[in-house]
DNA sequence: TTGAAAGCGGTACCAG
DNA sequence: CTGGTACCGCTTTCAA
């Protein structure tokens, strides 16, 4: 079923069927109706391929993520599927699972796609890859990666800085031994994260801390809390790299027996839905995904004649959230005490501290 | 950058080109090498609109979900990803969001893409559709919509049979007043699921059931459940709809300080991972996502000239689990009752019923 | 083993 | 306002 079909049913040329299809505004309305009808009678879907190859162009932008599991991936995702339905663009998404190689073959399919504009919120991509993009000419925004450039514009939460706030926050409560639970992606040569979560320890010297790291999911969480708690530390804080692995590590320390916050304080990082609606809730930094996938749009897709992508940084900075999962370290500065009386589970009531 | 360009630095013809790109074991390999060297050094990727328009054939499925948010569709839209990837193949996805006009758009958008094959995993398809997509002759598999008809295969998982177990296990522990708690999409015409909840409670007298719908989302369990609440109809159980608005359920009532199981049961659908890691821990029902994943991509994909779709119909029987969510209904038979001395905590241990 | 050329299904420019 | 037609970039006979 092709335009040549139609052409002929409706007596006319593949042309003037292309213009309908275009809604061009010089069709004549007998005409068009024809044509309308032809193509309804002949349950005819234009071809996207053959559309995009002749057009040159594909209304069509990508989507890269490390792990669309995660909501906090999900969430940008959204944001920019919406944005660019808006404008009439369509959207493909790919996942990488933080495995490399998926990335590689991920931007190579997005390149072959011709996409007409490119987002890249992964954790991690080889200079070679960047570099590659660059050629490609395809508009690129990253987030969390890579330094600006040519064609390409980089987002990033000032992650250190969040990090830093969760600390001080966990410093003034009296805790001193902290566990940071990670996923597999900070093991990488040029962990940004889990350098700055030892830099903002190292600033305070009575604290010390301990990593652990695991699939970035509820069960990798789980596991990694349990690891972290196997040996003699006993942190009387967990300091989660995200949510999601955050109420991993809730689970373990109530299989335990636990208390959270009593005997132990947990943070996560992100502020995903989950995180107001696990037990307890999280005490978070929040980053504004809207935002972030609303920026993304804007660089990829110009609006009306305006310049879209910026060769330069954009830095946000993320806002602390207090909720029920962190508390004053315990009067014996032990980690888990059992045997205590139940204290009266704080009011679920939040606050954001700038 | 095109084929020709790689075949004039190559001194080749494109035909050559093609055939080492698709590793076609003809060429002389001191040419094959000339060639390699030439799309390196140009960066060449090639474009896939004019492949697939060239070959007729796409090398993708799509996957088409309501709600990709929910982790039920995300874990089989996972396994269909990576059945897909062992097979060659790239998957596009698209959500719905439980609108009938996205639906529309994706499928439209699914045909002109030409796709090899697709999945539609959602509640609800207007007949219009299905006569749409049968005529354009791409494979398809449905799950939990439409009836068996000529090259399409329809996968259904016995709901009806699922809630039924959740409704006589509730009534075994002496509940008569139950809510159901369900997103938007069933309230539609021909919502086999609000049926099959009905239709459990009417074969038994002594039970009532009440009824709130909202978005299939934390917060929507949430809004539904203060439905629920909200009125003098007080349910000591709360069915959901699924394991999502069932954490929703779970916030609601214990921001009202209503105990869980103590004073209300609640219970979910799906089984998803978050089920086991909220608090309590959902008792629900276990889908077989992966299973359902593998099949429908067995049906989409043909190993080795095998059959691939079947028109008919696969049936799966769904599994309860309990967990810590549901308990007997408290000596009054009422449902909240503040003031009551706290309970231990029932071991978290999962058992799994047929 | 390689090259020439005819499509694949549209788009868009140029005439009429 | 409509038709003819030269591409878009790749695959695939058919010959050489």
């Amino acid at each position: 079923m092709n335009l040549e079909q139609v052409a002929r049913r409706a007596r006319v040329s593949t042309a003037t069927v292309s213009r309908v299809l275009n809604n061009a505004s010089v069709v004549k309305s007998s005409t068009r109706a024809r044509v309308v009808k032809a193509i309804e009678e002949l349950k005819y879907h234009p071809n996207l391929h053959a559309r995009s190859l002749a057009g040159g162009k594909s209304r069509t932008i990508g989507v890269i993520a490390s792990n669309m599991e995660n909501p906090f991936f999900f969430d940008i995702y959204k944001t920019i599927e919406s944005d660019a339905h808006d404008r009439g663009y369509e959207v493909v998404m790919a996942n990488t699972d933080y495995r490399s190689e998926q990335l590689v073959s991920s931007i190579r399919l997005m390149i072959g796609r011709r996409v007409a504009g490119l987002a890249a919120i992964v954790s991690e991509m080889a200079p070679e890859l960047i570099e590659e993009l660059a050629e490609s000419r395809i508009p690129v925004v990253f987030y969390d990666v890579g330094t600006p450039r040519r064609n390409i514009t980089n987002i990033r939460v000032n992650y250190r800085r969040g990090i830093e706030k969760v600390v001080d926050y966990l410093h003034s409560l009296g805790h001193r031994r902290l566990g940071f639970v990670g996923h597999h992606a900070i093991l990488g040569p040029i962990n940004e994260r889990m350098k700055a979560v030892m830099d903002a320890v190292a600033r305070i010297p009575s604290l010390e801390v301990r990593t652990a790291a695991d699939a970035d999911t509820l069960e990798g969480g789980r596991q990694a809390a349990r690891s972290l708690l196997a040996t003699d530390f006993a942190p009387t804080a967990i300091v989660c790299v995200n949510d999601v692995t955050a109420v991993g590590a809730l689970y373990e320390l109530r299989e335990r027996g636990i208390r959270v916050p009593q005997d132990v304080s947990v943070t996560g990082f992100d502020n995903i839905k989950l995180s107001e609606f696990c037990y307890p809730a999280l005490t978070t930094v929040h980053i504004p995904r809207e935002r972030v996938g609303h920026i993304i749009c804007d660089c990829l897709l110009p609006r009306s004649g305006k310049p879209a992508v910026i060769d330069s940084e954009i830095v946000i900075d993320p806002e602390f959230v207090v909720r029920d999962s962190t508390g004053p370290v315990s009067p014996s500065g032990a980690g888990h005490r059992p045997g205590q009386p139940d204290a009266v589970h704080p009011a679920a009531q939040s606050q954001l501290l700038s």
